[in-house]
DNA sequence: TGCAAAGTTGCAGTGACTGCAAAACGATCC
DNA sequence: GGATCGTTTTGCAGTCACTGCAACTTTGCA
């Protein structure tokens, strides 16, 4: 009695964290982060406390609604790419189809969240605290395509990047939300790519 | 009845908040972030739990024992160098300055924190967390040296390269302290400097 | 239908953190 | 050597995030 893939049971827990998930920064939007308890939080997506913690470890971790997954299937990207692509493209490119894919999925939810970060610019850098496996998967396949050993600072550096680089794409977003958030990211990425010893002038990148 | 700059006042708090520091370090690298309650530290520290969280405002910061000067006190760095001086110098300079003060002044707490931080490596993201402001003021002296406007990407990035930078370099120092911490912070800010896009060899950097 | 596995819930407990008002303390002026 | 004033410390009561545990319910499968 299933789709391959998909089973009642999964796709209750599919829905259940995306209630969840979506109550969170709708209400964190409207009232402000912490005017707004987890108790409220349960109430409003229809379960008991008890189990928002099942889905997510903090009430941060809600609010960004870290998928579990996007680790993983990053690192396969990464290492699905042929030899000819440089491991910073090969990064860059798994970073930026992510970021795509989320965006279409869930426009509206980052437009609310983007009220919520503003307010908060903390709540973004704690998000990527709750991530320190991904990164450890993300690294490790840098690492991997790039041949270099475990030690090397490289890899991790790489993946620093990308996370800072999202992280200040946001906040100029949140300023500004003309330009596509995709693109912010990309122009980061590029000035990461290019090297940050020499200077940009003043008419480069975001104006 | 005053020195010049420092009062019995002064000291006093001086002490307990280095002691409170100190008490929350030692007392986490000895049993385990997680099994050491404020009131333990405040208790060590023979001062209130209130006390604490007036010195600290949270657990997480009295672990980093994040000094509220170290702000003010880069940006002023920053603005301080000649303009024949490059933004990326300025800043890479500021931020070694203030790492080897930092272990000079205080390297045995570092040795402590050292393996609190190797179990629980989140603690360090989250301590970036709480210096926004920091952040913001060193970003605004890195924009005013390179005459770039408010919204221009440059110099969050480069703050934040710094903070990744530092980071990378504390989590591979935690793995192998035979290399000093400030080698591998300038590793790492070079190789930001240089760019990320192409793949450094094998034998460059971190064996 | 019936059993096993997975998911949900309530409950009791711990511990971080806050606001407030009183007490202790240090600086200052006479 | 007080009287006084501003600062710091403290206790207390309260809120809320988060956890472990032990029922209870739902789903998957034979």
């Amino acid at each position: 009695m299933n789709q391959p893939g998909e089973s009642l049971r999964d796709r209750k827990k599919r829905r259940t964290r995306a209630a969840l998930e979506r109550a969170t920064v709708r209400l964190a939007a409207e009232r402000g982060y912490d005017h707004v308890t987890v108790e409220e939080i349960a109430a409003e997506a229809d379960v008991s406390v008890r189990t928002f913690f099942n889905y997510f470890a903090s009430k941060d971790e809600a609010l960004i609604g870290a998928d579990p997954e996007a680790g993983p299937r990053m690192a396969e990207r990464i290492l699905a790419f042929p030899d000819t692509v440089t491991p910073f493209e090969a990064y860059r490119s798994s970073v930026l189809a992510e970021i795509t894919d989320e965006l279409n999925n869930a426009r509206d939810l980052w437009l609310l969240r983007k009220d919520v970060l503003m307010q908060r610019p903390d709540l973004l850098v704690r998000a990527f605290a709750n991530s320190a496996e991904s990164e450890q998967l993300l690294s490790d396949a840098v690492g991997r395509r790039a041949g270099l050993p475990e030690s090397h600072a490289y890899p991790r550096l790489l993946v620093a990047a990308g996370s800072a680089a999202f992280r200040c794409a946001v906040t100029r977003w949140a300023r500004d939300d003309s330009v596509a958030l995709g693109e912010l990211v990309t122009e980061a990425l590029d000035l990461f790519g290019t090297g940050l010893a020499h200077t940009p002038r003043r008419h480069e990148g975001g104006s």
